[in-house]
DNA sequence: TGGCTATTTGGCTATATTGCCAAATAGATA
DNA sequence: TATCTATTTGGCAATATAGCCAAATAGCCA
């Protein structure tokens, strides 16, 4: 593996990276509806203010949101809007682990 | 959050997180070339074959890869054929993030 | 200014991940 | 069987992540 290599399989591991978690990939989800608040993103997930904050700054460190104060309220959004397609592959991923257990049900096991 | 958006998101976020990791991008884009032994990945990767074995067995537990023992080799091959196009989204989010550090230099500092 | 709300940051603990080595396992073959 | 190669597993130390509380910061408004 190059160097080359080396930095952009590092650039895109730090980009999945911060996606993957739960609660960020909610905020993903609502903020492709719209930008939201903190403080709306908060009461919707249902954890500590400071946690949701720092799950967004990971997020924004990812270049994955952008957030824009307004009085004494911060905004975030998504900045890049395909960021949610992004999911018909991991979807697949699932239906078919999914579909393999079910096959399973009842099989032999080896 | 309902717990169902929850099972749902804890299932995304698994196999993003399988992903998430430099070596493990490397293994997959070098299995979207042809199936490949855990001799020739380790060769390839430069890191102690237990480690390499590990990243498999990550990326075997998200259903991202299969194994096919022949001989006292190990195969692995992707089980789901969409996972690189996956990666448009990404770089566009490297591209934007690229794009808006150069807007920087020599731009003022707010 | 003082008090209120919204948000971020620091600090802490608990937990998870990474990568190495050593040992175990499995197949091939002499 | 003994030995070789390929692979996985166990164990460990170093590092990173997650989530809470408390404190700091910032804007609004009386």
């Amino acid at each position: 593996m190059d160097q080359k290599r080396k930095t952009i399989l590092d650039a895109r591991a730090g980009v999945l990276k911060a996606m993957a978690h739960p609660t960020r990939l909610f905020i993903i989800e609502e903020l492709e509806q719209a930008e939201r608040c903190v403080c709306d993103l908060t009461k919707q997930i249902g954890a500590d203010v400071s946690t949701v904050s720092k799950h967004l700054s990971v997020l924004k460190q990812a270049g994955i949101v952008v957030d824009d104060k307004r009085g004494n309220q911060v905004f975030y959004r998504l900045r890049v809007p395909c960021i949610l397609n992004f999911f018909g592959c991991v979807e697949s991923v699932l239906e078919t682990n999914a579909r393999d257990r079910s096959e399973l049900v009842g099989a032999d096991m080896k």
